[in-house]
DNA sequence: ATTAGCACTCAGGAATGATGAGTGCTAAAC
DNA sequence: GTTTAGCACTCATCATTCCTGAGTGCTAAT
């Protein structure tokens, strides 16, 4: 059944009210809150209809009321107004993506901070590596005559770099030496293609360089590894704090520390953003785990290149600014895409003065 | 005034009480906790006594007692015995140190956060970049026709990269002029001395090449900057609500919002630490920062390397367990500087099967 | 269909009182 | 002189009670 133009209006201003100050909406507000030229008890009988209806609660008898998870759901469909972001706030977010280095896991995080910040409520953004990984090159560069510093790049152009001590002498000639060795016995290997056996094999065709071989192809492949389960970062998870409905401090606590410590469920609860649509959006009982019955999810996806995805995401009680919040969401996303896709240079001029 | 053998035996059995239970320490409880064998009656003309002389506090009249910061102070000097770590607490500690990869910032960070796991308090790590850093050595890496990768090394043998996607063609030999151009030109120059006329000079040498030079040394500088100015990390912020003594929200929030966004303040709070011995304690009011003049810090330092040093340290309410936060935090420490100290292999063996 | 009016409900805060842990002091005992 | 038993006193904490006011649902009039 369709709610009637009022009834709307009404859940409506409820909601508005209720993300605002955290109290329950009482009749008399109403009536002059919602644009409706109605007396309060007209509206009482509406609210007891949307109250019958399932779209709103109330706390008890002698309260005004609250939405229901349902009528979050119907604001969020239907009645919520696509939030425009100011021209300073997306001015701020440019600068904010733009200062950072380039490191893909620095930036992913940044960006989690980021809004984190601009929504006060916690964040987490996360990639997802759901294709499988090889080396698309390898570089050993001489420190000093005891230590090099292995490089590898994956074909989805990550670089990582590990320094290494050896306790013995090691030449150039050695090391360029090991390099193309490295270089046409593990490119383009998956992980699993990584064998112990191919290992030894180019050990053997490296001669006496102290399993240096082993210790570097190691490496890749934790490096591999890491890429492949992906990686999430939260910030912020002090916000929770802010929030009334978190004034107590046990409830707090299961919430942060879900957020904080359990990474493979924070991981988990994203997977729903990776399929479909650009932002979505989980009203407290539609999220899968438990910790998160009472609170709501706000994700984004963006895209890292290479048909690699990411999430990005903002965790809060169901009384969450929706309309503000995926709006910045989804804005920082596709600032994020924007970035993994994009060359960089407007060319010749220099980013930075100093 | 040296107290008297049985005034110190009753001040540690307070302070080892409280520490445990946050509840203020009663004269009868005393008379069985420590060791000494007379009537709650005398214990209370004892505490009456450590109470005129500053040790001592109540929190009202008919309430126990409960060590003043100064009672704190006496108790980490004098009457504190040295915790042991417990053989398979060294051992995990040893086993996640030698796990991590070893980046620089990621070592320190997972550092934190490993202490803040085993002390259950939040912890922070940073490193102090004292000195004048140089850029060693530039690499160029190819990546395909449109883009490289430039990964700088300081003379402190941190490795940073960066990827730079282009409008326009670049081959392999002008990337190997490139490289060598500002090998000659930027290496051993520290911060001040990356000028822009070198830079513009440097750029004329390398001829149409889209201000390539400028990028890279950009980015070199950027990577400079961030050591120099050190970094912070902080872990582990929402064990604040573990303790009592922040049930109340709005103390945590505010120090956890200190840890967590305060940066520049979480660093001047360990400049401390960098003189002087290994460990330090910092009680209550002995911390510089306002924030922080109800808790208490320990501290310890560790060796980059280089004469370079970093801090990890932890935070907590003054009601802390001085003894065993000190013991691990500086075995992790040592540990660290270890780590950043040693040649890497037990040659031969390949360090893990997978 | 709307509205005024009224009785009813109930959370939240203030006031009150009982409980008990712990003290300080005094006077006796060692 | 030190220790201890004994006792009056203090004060946080908790439970109970009472009051207030916001907000409701229902009825009857418009």
């Amino acid at each position: 059944m369709e709610l009637s133009e009022r009834k709307k209006k009404i859940l409506r201003a409820v909601v508005e009210s209720y993300i605002q100050t955290a109290e329950p909406v009482g009749s008399k507000a109403l009536a002059e809150l919602a644009g409706v030229k109605v007396s309060s008890a007209t509206i009482r009988n509406e609210l007891a209809e949307l109250t019958e209806l399932g779209y709103l609660e109330q706390p008890h008898t002698s309260a005004g009321r609250v939405p229901s998870p349902q009528g979050y759901r119907l604001y969020v469909n239907e009645l919520m107004e696509e939030q425009r972001l100011s021209l300073e706030e997306t001015k701020q977010i440019n600068e904010a993506l733009h200062l950072k280095m380039r490191e893909l896991d620095k930036v992913i995080d940044q960006a989690g901070r980021m809004v984190s910040q601009l929504t006060n409520y916690p964040a987490f953004a996360l990639t997802e590596g759901a294709r499988r990984l090889t080396i698309r090159r390898f570089d050993l560069i001489l420190v000093d005559e005891a230590s090099f510093i292995a490089v590898v790049m994956t074909d989805s152009s990550v670089v990582k770099n590990k320094l290494f001590r050896l306790p013995a002498q090691l030449s150039e000639p050695q090391l360029q030496l090991l390099t193309t060795l490295l270089n046409t016995a593990f490119v383009g290997k998956t992980l699993d293609q990584l064998t112990p056996e191919l290992m030894r094999v180019a050990e053997h065709a490296a001669g006496s360089s102290y399993g240096l071989i082993s210790l570097v192809v190691s490496f890749a492949m934790e490096v591999l590894d890491a890429l492949e389960s992906g990686a999430v970062y939260t910030a912020g998870t002090s916000h929770i704090l802010d929030h009334p409905e978190y004034q107590d401090v046990g409830k707090a606590q299961k919430l942060m520390s879900y957020l904080t410590e359990d990474r493979s469920l924070a991981q988990a609860l994203a997977l729903p953003a990776l399929e479909g649509d650009d932002t979505k959006i989980l009203i407290g009982p539609e999220n899968v785990a438990d910790e998160l019955k009472d609170t709501s999810v706000v994700l984004a996806s963006y895209d890292i290149g290479d048909g690699m995805k990411g999430v990005i995401g903002v965790v809060g009680p169901t009384r969450m600014d929706y309309a503000k919040v995926a709006a910045k969401l989804s804005y920082v996303a596709d600032g994020l895409s924007k970035l993994f896709g994009q060359p960089e240079l407007p060319p010749g001029t220099p980013e930075k003065e100093e």
